[in-house]
DNA sequence: AAACCCAGTTTCCGATAGTGAATTCCGATG
DNA sequence: CATCGGAATTCACTATCGGAAACTGGGTTT
């Protein structure tokens, strides 16, 4: 959970992750945007100042557009490079995945200072990771640095009493329901502070942000 | 709160948006990217498959890589297109946001069925809609139709009890400390089964996903 | 200081992306 | 069936990209 602190860090890259191109069958998205909308290549060729000719090129794969080409195709049809890229999300993932964790019954995972429970453990590739933590460090000092992570993090105090510190502000006393949103690469530590040890709920973004 | 159930949403594109071209320095980046690895242009070339002065070119915006080009770069450095697009998130964005908010003291936004209290919305931005949901619906005929956004949603019940219907599930008893992840764009409704309403802390993902 | 090396730039030329005009395609109409 | 009209494709030409090689600038060696 302690990630590295280094400034490069987001541009180095990581040797070796995936060796092919995608095939990215961008000319047949292209066509895919376009009849949804009811578009004729004249009426693109006028949002985009690309001629006709070379719209009918991209969409059948005569073609690479330059990359000038593909800025005003997203500028002038209005839409991001992701979207043209990806096939639309209702079509891939859409529809209904879920995932129940009754109470308790998520994946421990204990440390020195909190004892975490991962819940909707199930499911692969979520947007958000929550988890229930019971925190038993009783003093600032148990941690041995900073807890930092990519993205950011939503807390929420379901029992007991905490005190937030955090690299860049004053500590802060949080009692139950209260709540707190931060960018969680900003050292952070929680800290029990009433009579019984603290649960919280956290909801994190995942490592990358997509 | 309710979205359009149309299958073509996803492609069909509001009209107008961001009237002008992003600056996108794709070069400057690139170089970025490049001597943040302390590679040569030959190193690169050799990783891409590209000259050694169509690099520079690119890098000096004396050209516009054609589309090939970029997949190129993208496999052959390793990194993909969101990264060749954007500034590494740690320099533009990162550092220290703060939301606080004490029980009670979110933002509140009543409908017939639910209360909700969106918390943390001092905040823009967010990669995460946090807020806590007291649930006045009763019986399932309240909902006109099912309750659906694009993304995810998270919930836990904090109070009470509740019945989660869903468009492609037997409807689910949850009881406090109860959570469950799911795709927010299957139709869903909550109704309050136990003495008092129920109180549900939820967390979704914001409108584009990014 | 001349010779050399290395990273990056510029030059030149063949390949290919982008354009307007001409052609083909296809459904609607008389 | 011929033909008309709008839409997409193909054609012929120009602009631009992509790559090999030559050039530039700075540092090191002899």
């Amino acid at each position: 959970m302690t990630a590295s602190n280094d400034q490069d860090a987001a541009l180095r890259i990581a040797s070796g992750r995936k060796p092919f191109v995608e095939p990215l069958r961008l000319g047949e998205r292209l066509k895919e945007i376009r009849l949804a909308n009811e578009w004729t290549l004249g009426d693109v060729s006028e949002r985009t100042g690309l001629a006709r000719s070379t719209l009918s090129k991209i969409e059948n794969d005569q073609i690479s557009p330059t990359f000038t080409a593909v800025q005003k195709l997203i500028s002038g049809l209005d839409i991001d490079l992701p979207q043209l890229l990806t096939q639309p999300r209702t079509k891939t993932r859409t529809m209904g995945r879920r995932d129940l964790t009754r109470r308790g019954e998520g994946q421990q995972h204990p440390t020195p200072t909190y004892e975490h429970e991962l819940l909707s453990c199930e499911l692969a590739q979520k947007r958000m990771i929550p988890f229930k933590t019971i925190v038993r460090a009783r003093r600032f000092e148990e941690f041995s640095e900073w807890v930092r992570h990519d993205g950011e993090e939503f807390l929420m105090i379901l029992e007991g009493e905490i005190q937030l510190f955090s690299e860049f502000y004053e500590p802060l006393h949080l009692a139950r329901g209260d709540s707190i949103y931060f960018d969680s690469d900003m050292g952070h530590a929680l800290v029990s502070v009433g009579e019984e040890d603290a649960v919280v709920l956290s909801v994190c973004t995942p490592r990358d942000g997509h």
